[in-house]
DNA sequence: GTCTATAAGGAGATAGAC
DNA sequence: GTCTATCTCCTTATAGAC
């Protein structure tokens, strides 16, 4: 008889998992209906993960790797800040629409992470994944427009994660899929206002360091 | 002895649902822990509420009109509307994060409405009115500044709402507060930039639909 | 009219048969 | 090495004793 080896039912059951947490949500993601989807005994649940936070926290970080690949892939840039991030943003917000399902099971696992006596951590670093790429693009931007942002990266990157956070959760319960594309274009022209040019700083000034700090 | 009428009993098993949910989350408010949390005996539930989804459409629909009364009592209105926005936001977050349980517990609900079957409308209701108080909020702004929002109240609520509301779901996730009202001071500066003088506009003509729908 | 006791079923985890 | 069968505890809901 063909036996499965444990690392190919790891596997199994993640990919199963992932299913199960797309179409019914991560609350009923139990370790039963997980077996069951991917037709293997609920005993061997147990036999290849020590338990079901280790399970969520595969799960969590593959795809919060996978979609952050995905958002960054689209992201051309031009010279002009405005277009850049119009075309950006607009690109991002295709894949979010398509790939609704998974954008809500992040939002769920983000919860019940921070819901979950030693599962903090894990919405903590999900949060860090997604500012520290948000970050990253804008200061792309920024170098291709020859521009700072104002009053930071940090503080710009925020602004622009909590848009489009919010934005994802707003369009999760109302779907309306026009006014979210209408305030992404609204956005992106007030936001762009943030893009200031850069100041030639003497180094070890005050302003140095802040500059930075603000990198 | 002296009986509790079901009155009265649906009232503390309301309120008890009320402390559990925001000390331990929505998904640990079992009947029973609600029960226990009222010191009712279990039966008492049912014999009060139809079902569970009875008990927390109830207290969804009391918290949101609650935060959103309190969260509309601090908008005091200047002729400027940065000013106006500024120290309206700040309030509102002021607020915000000195109710942080019950502003998890809001998203905790609307996340499990979502995912319930019966329940999607309440999570519906709930962005609406959250959408309804933000226009409200921002035609307050416009008439006091003799301004108009671009391109439309409509789309200006969704940029202002859905940057609040991730601004608050990163929050409560990462709790850096120094961070979070740096962006409301950056996010201020540049959506205020969407209010524009306002333009009159013959009677009947397209640009007069056009501020009649974004009204 | 109120609540004890129980039904009926789902959860995570594991002992021990094979 | 794998999985059947079970343990213990939890859930919503209700029958029927008082």
């Amino acid at each position: 008889m063909a036996r499965i080896t444990a690392a190919d039912r790891r596997q199994q059951l993640i990919d199963a998992a992932f299913r199960v947490m797309t179409r019914d949500g991560v609350a009923a993601a139990s370790t039963r209906a997980i077996a069951a989807e991917a037709s293997a005994p609920l005993a061997s649940f147990h036999y290849v993960f020590s338990s079901k936070e280790e399970l969520l926290r595969e799960v969590t970080e593959s795809l919060v790797e996978k979609m952050l690949g995905a958002a960054m892939d689209g992201l051309e840039l031009t010279g002009d800040v405005s277009s850049s991030l119009r075309h950006g943003l607009h690109n991002l917000w295709e894949v979010t629409e398509g790939t609704a399902a998974e954008q809500q099971m992040l939002f769920e696992l983000a919860q019940h992470s921070l819901r979950t006596p030693g599962l903090e951590d894990l919405a903590r670093w999900q949060y860090e994944r997604y500012f520290g790429a948000t970050a990253q693009y804008l200061e792309a931007i920024a170098d291709a427009a020859g521009v700072q942002w104002a009053p930071s990266v940090k503080v710009a990157r925020r602004v622009l994660m909590s848009f489009l956070d919010g934005l994802l959760f707003g369009w999760l319960v109302d779907r309306n899929s026009k006014e979210a594309r209408e305030a992404i274009d609204a956005f992106v022209e007030s936001f762009a206002t943030l893009a200031v040019p850069r100041t030639i700083v003497a180094p070890g000034s005050a302003s140095a360091d802040q500059a930075r700090r603000a990198a």
